[in-house]
DNA sequence: CCCGTGTTCAACCAATCGGTTGGATACCGG
DNA sequence: CCGGTATCCAACCGATTGGTTGAACACGGG
């Protein structure tokens, strides 16, 4: 969507398996819209579009080559997604660390909300 | 979308940056509905239809607890996504390196940058 | 028991999405 | 310059999204 920021976009962009698998196979060459639009039976319009959604997202770039215009990927930004997944998975996990703790230090069975 | 894998319904929920906020907060601690709805001008139905995206996605989960239905964190599904982008991550570093190698190996005037 | 609080369900709405078809546009080879 | 191939732009369509409001449901405490 129009203004949206670059990490929704790019989690906007894998939500569809076609652009996923577009992207799975760009990981190992380079390709045209035609040849990216082969394996699926939609209209090569359709997967133009697919395109522009992940240029949005920054997961791809097209240079000009005669009239081709090659897909490439680009992977750097997969690390705005880990980036975001670690750190809250991070602090999921101090999290349960912390309710152990306070578990273990309970003396017996149930007991005092200290909240 | 009724019929699409875990892996599109994880990507999806955490596309809107309302979600991701809520998912944030709930690293911290469980929370109701009300409370969730709290820093946003929105209804409360509105973040209740929220919820069910992520609920869906298998990012949360809801007991009962009297009238309340605390949310609770899911942060296993989180590996879902890390192992999907580092598998292609994976293969597209693997790719530079082949590319790097054919091009340290190719008899050339310029370039012989190794880095 | 029933009132109030918390949450969900249902209908509706505007905007967006993924797809279509049809018509531009860009570039190369003859 | 002209034709062909590759790609994009524009208009349209049905389904989904994120939001609204209003009513229903589920409990626990006086």
């Amino acid at each position: 969507m129009p203004g949206a920021d670059q990490l929704s976009r790019v989690f906007a962009a894998l939500a569809d398996p076609t652009r996923r698998h577009m992207v799975a196979r760009l990981t190992l060459a380079d390709a045209t819209v035609n040849e990216l639009a082969e394996p699926y039976d939609v209209s090569v319009q359709a997967v133009s579009k697919h395109l522009r959604v992940l240029e949005e997202a920054g997961l791809v770039s097209r240079r000009r080559e005669a009239q081709r215009r090659p897909v490439h990927l680009e992977a750097e930004v997969f690390d705005l997604m880990t980036t975001w997944i670690e750190r809250y998975r991070r602090r999921a996990e101090e999290r349960y660390q912390r309710l152990d703790a306070l578990l273990a230090s309970l003396p017996g069975e149930e007991g005092g909300e200290t909240k």
